[in-house]
DNA sequence: CCCACGACCTGTGGGC
DNA sequence: TGCCCACAGGTCGTGG
């Protein structure tokens, strides 16, 4: 599920229930995700205080109170469920469309107030560390990460030097998170469309004009997608993190063989694939 | 260094 | 209905 917006969704969601909490228990349900889980995981996030959630890209990050910060990274399944202390959650109250899978419920965290999190990740791509905080700018996950797009200076200034020398397609280029933080495939496809831009263009090669109007288009899809996001969350009390309603407002992503939706463009969608990846946009009015 | 590709893992939806 | 293939929002390691 999870690009920069959904992330985004889900730490505003968690933040009300683990923001200041203690954890009372923390239960591995195996021993890896992707990767092996840290080292003796449950015994060392037991009884530790949640200080603060933030994000960096599409990594949540809990900074905790004994000089650790837990990192938590989706992969393409993975989502938190909060459970209040009855054990209800938003599938009690609301319409859900997939129902959590309990044998993909990888890890448990339970807070003294009897809040239960549960993190599920069926094709376990997702990925969980343990850093000290201090060092965390060093750490491999988040030395060389490039800006955050919706962080101060991100501008079509700002994409001309992360660009510069870049023959990758414009589309690939922004996927590479050393370049831009947090985009995927989904808002990548759309920024460019937003911008007018065809995603085949050589990066390194778009004047600043136009950079500076995808900057701005990769700012307001984000937003939005977030805005749609919180939205979600008030709806399922939850944090599920899944596409929310944004989905419904994709103008090309998944729309291959339907008109563009830019006004009088007149155009269609077309799918093709770019470094193994789909990509969706309209001919007719990007280039 | 840059870039493309396969691998990782499970689920789902479309076509026959 | 059932089977099989293609595809899925991410990242990493390899090899040209």
């Amino acid at each position: 599920m999870p690009e920069l917006p959904e992330v985004e969704t889900i730490r505003r969601g968690l933040a009300p229930v683990l923001t200041g909490a203690r954890l009372a228990r923390v239960t591995a349900r195996r021993p890896d995700l992707r990767f092996p889980l840290p080292h003796r995981f449950a015994e060392r996030m037991t009884g530790v205080r949640i200080e603060a959630l933030d994000r960096r890209a599409k990594y949540l990050l809990a900074r905790l109170d004994q000089g650790e910060t837990f990192v938590a990274h989706l992969g393409m399944s993975g989502r938190f469920e909060i459970a209040d202390a009855g054990g209800s959650n938003g599938a009690g109250r609301f319409a859900r469309a997939v129902a959590p899978d309990p044998r993909h419920a990888h890890v448990v965290f339970e807070t003294e107030a009897g809040a239960r999190v549960t993190f599920y990740d069926p094709r376990r791509f997702g990925y969980m560390a343990l850093v000290p905080t201090a060092a965390l700018g060093e750490h491999p996950w988040f030395r060389g990460l490039g800006p955050e797009p919706l962080g101060p200076g991100f501008d079509g200034e700002l994409l001309e030097c992360a660009l510069a020398g870049r023959r990758a397609p414009i589309k690939t280029a922004l996927l590479d998170q050393r370049l831009v933080a947090g985009l995927g495939n989904i808002y990548v496809c759309e920024a460019l469309h937003r911008a007018r831009l065809a995603p085949d263009r050589a990066a390194g090669s778009i004047p600043r004009r136009r950079l500076a109007r995808l900057a701005q288009a990769i700012k307001s899809v984000l937003e939005e997608a977030i805005e749609a996001g919180g939205s979600t969350l008030r709806d399922y009390a939850s944090a599920e993190g899944g596409l929310g309603y944004f989905q419904h407002s994709f103008a090309v992503y998944g729309r291959a063989g339907e008109p563009c939706l830019r006004r009088g463009c007149g155009g269609a969608i077309r799918r093709s694939v770019q470094s193994g990846r789909s990509t969706f946009a309209c001919d007719r009015c990007q280039a």
